[in-house]
DNA sequence: TATTGTTATACTCTATAACTATA
DNA sequence: TATAGTTATAGAGTATAACAATA
């Protein structure tokens, strides 16, 4: 196995330039992680690019959705809905009641806890937002056909929804 | 519209709990982002745990594949296959070569290039990883059939394949 | 002047540990 | 003592600007 095989290794000490320009044909191109990274990557883009005028990242966005649909949500059960760590939690919700989006309200039951809610222009912007990021998830995936579009998300749902344990 | 609708923000100052735990039913199991963050979440999680043991992460992974398709590639074109920046490529590529995976050999037409190389250890070692990564990608999508996982891989290259000039 | 590789820098995202106030 | 929220901090990951060597 030491002599047979080309070696790796160049003989000389200055080579010819390679200049490859795509994964084509790479064992790369069957690895689901990249395949995943350069998607989301694509689709984070055209989100992002939408969002830019509203200055609304994507944990923001999920987070304003999740309030709206489960008004008085806590801070805890927010981390654990999205999947983030309750510090994060802070700086979202403090940016959306900096920006007039979300309060926070004490639970009477327990007064460690904080209820979060959207304010009345937080839930028009919610509205409106949510109708950019579909146009936005449309214009990301262009190449597929709308069949395809929910054949994918479905896959990805299979995929995360089944997260167990650990 | 001040008066007949609903108010989001509560009434009172304090208020009782509410704990949701799932993001079932809300719009963002429909946006096409959200699922795929948390698809590749769980798909680098069990990556990262297949690969901790040689402590090698994704863009590590990613570089040594395209390196070993085209032994010599230029950092440069390195970035651009991989859709990142040179500066990212400099340190990948030292870490290589500190560990004696990988090394830089001047271009003799352009002595401003380095074309890139695998040493032995290093192709041992992709070839090794490439397999430890197909099998934590099985693990990740336990939920899906092999049909479907092709699927999937298809539908996501549809995706990022498409990425034009912008 | 333009390009390859490099350094320095900064900014975002994310994770951890420790603190407070309530329970 | 345990938990909700908070603060501080540190580490990845990523992007930008500026520089040296070469073209």
């Amino acid at each position: 196995m030491t002599t047979s095989k080309k070696a790796a290794a160049p003989r000389q000490s200055m080579v010819d330039e390679v200049y490859p320009t795509s994964v084509e044909g790479l064992d790369l191109e069957e690895r689901l992680g990249y395949a995943l990274r350069r998607a989301q990557l694509k689709v984070f883009k055209y989100f992002d690019e939408a969002m830019r005028e509203y200055d609304v990242r994507p944990a923001l966005f999920s987070a304003l959705v999740v309030i709206e649909g489960y008004p008085g949500v806590t801070q805890s059960s927010l981390a654990q809905t999205l999947g983030i760590d309750p510090p994060r939690v802070v700086n979202l919700v403090h940016s959306l009641e900096e920006r007039g989006l979300a309060m926070r309200v004490r639970c009477k039951r327990d007064r460690r806890s904080h209820g979060i809610f959207l304010t009345k222009s937080g839930e028009t912007l919610t509205g409106h937002l949510k109708g950019l990021a579909e146009q936005s998830d449309l214009a990301a995936t262009q190449a597929l056909s709308e069949i395809e579009r929910r054949q994918l998300l479905t896959l990805l749902r299979k995929v995360y929804a089944s997260e167990e344990t650990g």
